[in-house]
DNA sequence: AAGTGGACCTGCTAGC
DNA sequence: TGCTAGCAGGTCCACT
């Protein structure tokens, strides 16, 4: 589910509220990605703070505070199916919740049916595992700083499809199945055209596209295909402004409505990429 | 070195 | 109705 605006959604709708809490207990379910790495009791105690993002990361640091608890934090991720709650009241555990942060302000409860997802304890962000994990990750989409001629640059000599560029997140963070392929589609620019074939003018038009359509996003809470919701539980709108993700077969918005061209899905990367054959060229 | 494919794990849907 | 194949929002790792 989990591209950077429902990441970003989910963060924003917590983050005031566990912001200065105090760690009461800790629940691990069935084991995630990677394992917590600290023991559960360790961070009992501990004053949790402000909540940040790094990509697709949410990053929940956790100060030692009279006494107890230990200086650090969690470095949380949502893999492909994971969602964060976060209610004041604490419902039994389902079979998909595996981990609950429970806190004097409410419960920070991650579920995940596949499991890809991860909560991982790291001194600071900046040391190891939470470092090494962040360290391949490109900038982040809304950086002033960052422009077009930066993926331009990048990519230069770069063989692999600008769809699978965009996904690899090491140039730029955030845009993943579903936003790559509208970005793409917005930039008017073929998935299957390799990155380093791109020139300057349409590097700055693909970076802006991508802006766009995660501000946008960011707009109507994320994306819920199957049941994506952010910490309130309230689930997002994008799905309905796809203008080619899940469409294939269907009329393209812009130039099919008269002419009867139809959304195409091809396979890049063992995932699926739609685009419009007519709207997005080589 | 860059590029490709497999791996992780579970649930849902379309099709037979 | 029941089974199976194929698909799903991510990303790390091993191999060529």
């Amino acid at each position: 589910m989990p591209e950077l605006p429902e990441v970003e959604v989910t963060r924003q709708s917590f983050a005031d509220r566990i912001d200065g809490a105090r760690v009461e207990a800790v629940r691990v379910g069935k084991p995630l990605r990677w394992p917590l790495g600290v023991a559960p009791a360790e961070l009992l105690g501990a004053e949790v703070g402000a909540a940040s993002r790094r990509g697709k990361y949410i990053w929940l640091p956790l100060r030692r505070a009279a006494g107890r608890g230990i200086d650090g934090g969690l470095l949380l991720h949502l893999g492909m199916s994971g969602s964060l709650s976060f209610s004041s009241t604490s419902a039994p555990a389902g079979v998909h919740d595996h981990f609950d942060l429970i806190t004097s302000s409410g419960v920070l409860r991650l579920t995940d049916p596949r499991r890809f997802g991860a909560v991982v304890w790291s001194p600071a962000l900046d040391q190891p595992p939470a470092s090494r994990l962040l360290a391949a990750l490109g900038r982040e989409p809304f950086d002033p700083a960052l422009t077009g001629a930066d993926l331009h640059t990048a990519w230069r000599g770069k063989r692999v499809s600008v769809k699978q560029a965009l996904l690899a997140g090491d140039v730029v963070v955030g845009a993943g199945n579903i936003y790559a392929c509208e970005a793409l589609f917005m930039a008017g620019i073929d998935p299957r055209l390799p990155c380093g074939r791109l020139s300057r003018p349409r590097c700055d038009r693909l970076l802006e596209a991508v802006r766009a359509v995660l501000r946008r996003a960011l707009e109507v809470g994320g994306t819920s295909l199957r049941n994506f919701k952010d910490a309130h539980g309230d689930p997002g709108a994008f799905q309905f402004e796809a203008k080619v993700y899940g469409r294939e077969g269907q009329s393209c918005t812009t130039c099919g409505v008269a002419s009867g061209v139809k959304i195409r899905r091809v396979v890049q990367g063992q995932r699926s990429t739609f685009f419009c054959p007519v709207c997005q060229r080589r």
